[in-house]
DNA sequence: AATACAAAAAATGAATGCAAAATAGCCAGC
DNA sequence: GCTGGCTATTTTGCATTCATTTTTTGTATT
């Protein structure tokens, strides 16, 4: 095969223009950081990759000089990286890394809870109790996905609730720089760990309800450090997608 | 005054060849990226000053290429702004921003404290502790300088001992976007705050003795907070240095 | 046949050029 | 005297071009 990158061809359509998108963005540079974070993100590129400047350019419909822009903040990012003279390559986390990126995302999402347990209203509670009974829903009648979604959803509400933009931002940086190896992380054969997690879900709300921030950011720290562990024994026995590349190299 | 930024004039020297660094960056981008991010956190830019490209160009002997890859980087980076068609700013920090900046090192530091009870060395506490104690002379002696700058490699210290990259780098990140402020953020006059923030450093050195995890995380997230509170007050009552920009617009 | 060397092709890094937008400068009008 | 609109200059955004570096391809030699 030739190209790394599958064909999807669709070049950036009129920048702003009245598109009903809340979008602020209107630069080219800004359409075309976003898109490409997005391509990165949703793993269009295969891990290590070499990817073509003018490839891209001409996927997206424009010249060097933006893309060039995009690269570097993706790099600075993160998700992708730049060997010099050598072009960008998609960014190959190493099981350390993975176990980096998680150890943070649990540090920030204890954070959110510890600053959540301090402005979280009665509402967003309730939300958030509606979404957790949901959730338990999918549990019992072991739908993955639905779970998956509904837990994202929860996580992703106690981070809103800590009132924190920056955090927020974030937050929403690491999620995507481990989104990948999220989506295979979970534990679809491991129903024991999943009721474990139920479990501490149990306690998390127990905490948010009494607004114990302390206690919540202990319990967010071990729930997502156990998600952790299941993530990485899971990409230790090799996840059954062979999607992955191969250790190139003698 | 024409121009914004102060004359320094040091043209970007041959890149690599053998400087003593240990920098492994060698393209012009990444050294422009250094340079201009050190100029940036250094506050040789007024806040909100624009900076027309140019100028910058000519002071790092380059062309625009490069130095708009570079300020796009550090837009990401969130030190500065990119308003569209209109140039880059330095990103003025509302007192808002700076209250969220804050927790989220407090929670980052947080996170530090309990991955460092899990894999700190005795070498390495018995390190803090002389550091510890080298800053409970400056504190007899009420040399603030020396403090401050002790009590920074004593919090670097613990994040180092967490050994996590990413956290490291994350840390460095928001550190120096709060750098401008975190200077004028001392105590100097409020020798009650002094006071306590010395007995939070033994507390936080207790517990780091003891591995306690949780509880060290518990109070550098206090630690932090109160740090914050100091900060945000002192920049409320309008700290003496007259150094800042001066609201300009009528 | 395999390896080493060399030249060609392609890709990257940076500079320059050009069009569009924004700022400022200026003059007319109230 | 001040405001509003029009033009000129500056500045930004992006495309194009040029110079290196890397990669590939072909050839010759062992």
């Amino acid at each position: 095969m030739k190209s790394a990158i599958p064909e999807t061809g669709v070049p950036i359509t009129q920048p702003a223009a009245g598109n009903g998108s809340d979008r602020q963005e209107i630069s080219l540079h800004g359409e075309v950081l976003l898109r490409l974070r997005d391509y990165v993100v949703e793993g269009n590129i295969p891990e290590g990759a070499r990817v073509p400047e003018r490839q891209l350019c001409e996927m997206l419909g424009i010249s060097r000089t933006p893309l060039r822009e995009a690269l570097k903040v993706l790099a600075a990012e993160g998700l992708i990286e730049l060997l010099p003279n050598r072009g960008a390559r998609v960014r190959q986390l190493s099981q350390r890394d993975l176990a980096e990126l998680f150890d943070v995302m649990a540090g920030l999402e204890s954070l959110a809870g510890r600053l959540a347990c301090e402005a979280i209203t009665d509402e967003e509670i309730a939300a958030i109790e509606r979404l957790h009974y949901e959730m338990y829903g999918h549990y019992l009648h072991r739908d993955m996905h639905g779970y998956f979604q509904t837990n994202q959803q929860i996580h992703e509400s106690i981070v809103a609730a800590a009132r924190n933009e920056t955090l927020t931002t974030t937050y929403a940086n690491f999620a995507g720089r481990i989104r990948r190896v999220r989506y295979s992380a979970n534990f679809a054969r491991k129903r024991q760990r999943w009721a474990e997690a139920m479990r501490e879900h149990e306690a998390i709300l127990d905490a948010l309800r009494r607004r114990a921030g302390s206690e919540l950011s202990d319990i967010l720290f071990a729930h997502l450090r156990n998600k952790r562990s299941a993530a990485i024994e899971h990409l230790a026995e090799g996840p059954d997608s062979a999607q992955e590349a191969p250790p190139q190299g003698s």
